[in-house]
DNA sequence: TGGTTATTGGTAATCATTATCAATTAGACT
DNA sequence: AGTCTAATTGATAATGATTACCAATAACCA
């Protein structure tokens, strides 16, 4: 099944803008913001709102074509809808996907010893990428990477 | 070491609004944001102004404090400052402490197959609590839920 | 107690996101 | 291909959370 499909299928329609952003998040794994998105969708369609990136980056996300996840700096979209789990580099903020654990594990684990029933769960690394540690950057963490990480280790 | 002299010690002062400020927060397992932080100060504090709330979870999370994190609907504040993961409940939006499960295998592990250095890394869990298990609750998501959750499962 | 200066309250500014609405256009149906 | 209808758009205003600014205040130290 299509986006187009899927879209049609429920009453919604694939407009030029629409398939663009959807494009757009899918062809690029750096997690953008939508005014990252609004940018890279400009190149391609000048005279697009960025209240219709908005609109449909939070309409893509609940149709299930793409994912929004909250992030410090704001909501961040995901074009790839499949599980798996990010790493966080505090030197560069660039954020990385990394394969997913195996799941069923820790969700009966969590089943057995709490009320909680755990749908799913999410997994956040923090830490320096290869890049980085090659660079020995170590520079601040900006206020963004702060909140990102919680806090600064001492 | 008090937190008066963690603080006094980088020249940093307790004021009353501040030290209210975090007894409030770490009063409370409740992960407020910031504007439930004003009110429950206020009622101490009726003069006290949003700003100085704001200007001072910052300070403190900077300080460690307190922790600063980021959920779907802004930031939240946790006086837990301890290593501990979060279960949130998408039936009421409740968010959970749960214990840590153990870090270093996982460390390991990520540092042995992949050229990350991992410092820290955060579990999200999410599903229903015991009390929405029991009450049958089955309410449609919020929007601040499903961003929370990522996206409504089919 | 006095002096320095971090901090406050009040308010304006900023930033991301959402709401509003007339004009446009995708998609279904002739 | 043309028509109809409602989803969608672009433009802009409104909202909500956070931050910046600044004169007045109050912690802390000598």
């Amino acid at each position: 099944m299509t986006a187009a499909d899927t879209l049609r299928s429920r009453g919604l329609r694939l407009t030029r803008p629409r398939r663009i952003i959807l494009d757009v998040v899918r062809s690029t794994d750096t997690h953008p913001t939508a005014a990252s998105v609004y940018r890279r969708v400009r190149r391609k369609l000048p005279r697009v709102s960025l209240a219709t990136v908005h609109r449909n980056l939070r309409q893509l996300a609940t149709q299930g074509l793409l994912v929004e996840r909250s992030a410090a700096d704001g909501m961040r979209f995901d074009g790839n809808t499949g599980v798996h789990d990010h790493f966080t580099c505090v030197a560069c903020g660039r954020i990385y996907d990394v394969p997913a654990r195996p799941r069923s594990a820790v969700r009966r684990r969590m089943a057995s010893s709490t009320a909680f029933e755990v749908f799913d769960y999410r997994m956040e690394f923090y830490g320096r990428c290869g890049a980085c540690r090659r660079r020995r950057t170590r520079s601040p963490l900006t206020r963004h990477q702060r909140r990102t990480y919680g806090r600064q280790e001492p």
